[in-house]
DNA sequence: GCGACAG
DNA sequence: ATCTTGTCGC
C-alpha cells in the first residue's frame, strides 16, 4: 500500500489553521460509504484508497498507534494488519518522525496521523479498515483522528477510545457486549457507544470513522476484543511503537 | 475568568 | 501520551 499523497508543506502549523482543515474535510467523511463497485476515492484522489497499493482485503483488519519522545521531537507510528478471522499478525511496519503538532484536545489528529500515514504506506498489503486510538465522529467539530485518516486514505475507519473525553454516557450493563449511548452534552446527539468488551471491566468509547456505521463498529470492535478490554488490533500496534521507540532511543543515549 | 480535555 | 512502586492474580 504505497504511501498516500499528502504534502507535509500543507500541514497545518497553527490551531485556527488546524480547526479550518478539520472544517474543511468534515463534510468529506462518508456514514457508511457507497458500494465497492461505485465508491469514490478519498479526498486527496482517485485511487487513494489503496495509495496505488492492492485493493483492500475484507478479510483484513489493520490497527495504528503512536509513542513519542518528547525530549528529541519524536514520535514512532505503528501499523499492524491482522487476518480478521484468526486475529494472527498478517504484516507489521513503524514510521519514526518530527512531531509535527502540539497535543491540544480536539486537534489530536494533527499530532498522530503524519507518522501514522507514514506507517500504513509501506504496508504491502491494503486492510478492509483500520481501527484508531481515539475518537471518529464523536469530536467537537465531528472529525476525530479516526474520521480524518479515513478521510485522507479513503480507507475504512473505526474509532475506539479508552476514556469518555468530553461526552457523557452511563455506565453499560456488567455483561460483555452492553453498550449504552455517548453523547455530546452540547447538542445532545449519540456520538458513539460506550462499549463493555469484558464483563465488568471499564467500557471502550466507539465510534464511527468513515465509511461505516456505529452498529458495525461495534460489532468489529468486539470481535476485536474478546481476552482483553482493547482490541488486537491496538494492543499489537500499541506495544509494536513503544518496543520501536525503546530501542531506537537505546541506539541514541541521553544527550 | 475557571475547569475539562482523545493521546 | 509519559512519569512511576508496589501489588493482586491468572
Amino acid at each position: 500500500m504505497p504511501a498516500f499523497a499528502w504534502s507535509a508543506a500543507d500541514w497545518p502549523t497553527t490551531e485556527a489553521e488546524a480547526i479550518a482543515e478539520q472544517e474543511r474535510l468534515r463534510p468529506l467523511v462518508q456514514p457508511h460509504g457507497p458500494a465497492p463497485s461505485t465508491r469514490p476515492g478519498a479526498a486527496t484522489g482517485a485511487h487513494a484508497a489503496t495509495g496505488g497499493g492492492p485493493a483492500p482485503d475484507d478479510r483484513l483488519i489493520a490497527g495504528v498507534d503512536v509513542a513519542y519522545d518528547e525530549e528529541r521531537d519524536l514520535v514512532v507510528a505503528a501499523a499492524v494488519v491482522l487476518d480478521l478471522d484468526t486475529l494472527a499478525v498478517v504484516e507489521q511496519t513503524t514510521a519514526v518522525d518530527r512531531v509535527a503538532f502540539p497535543y491540544v484536545p480536539g486537534l489530536l489528529a494533527f499530532r498522530e496521523l503524519p507518522a501514522v500515514l507514514g506507517a500504513l504506506g509501506r504496508l504491502t498489503r491494503t486492510p478492509g479498515a483500520v481501527v484508531c486510538d481515539g475518537y471518529g465522529l464523536a469530536h467537537p467539530r465531528r472529525l476525530g483522528l479516526a474520521s480524518h485518516l479515513g478521510v485522507l486514505t479513503g480507507l475504512r475507519t473505526i474509532g475506539v477510545a479508552k476514556t469518555p473525553f468530553t461526552f457523557d454516557h452511563h455506565e453499560p450493563d456488567a455483561p460483555r457486549g452492553s453498550w449504552s449511548p455517548l453523547t455530546d452534552p452540547a447538542t445532545g446527539e449519540e456520538v458513539g457507544r460506550a462499549l463493555r468488551t469484558r464483563p465488568g471491566v471499564k467500557p471502550v468509547f466507539v465510534s464511527v470513522g468513515h465509511r461505516i456505521g456505529l452498529s458495525e463498529a461495534v460489532d468489529t470492535t468486539l470481535a476485536l476484543a474478546r481476552r482483553y478490554r482493547l482490541p488486537e488490533t491496538t494492543r499489537h500496534a500499541d506495544s509494536l511503537c513503544r518496543r520501536t521507540l525503546a530501542e531506537l532511543q537505546r541506539g541514541t543515549p541521553a544527550n
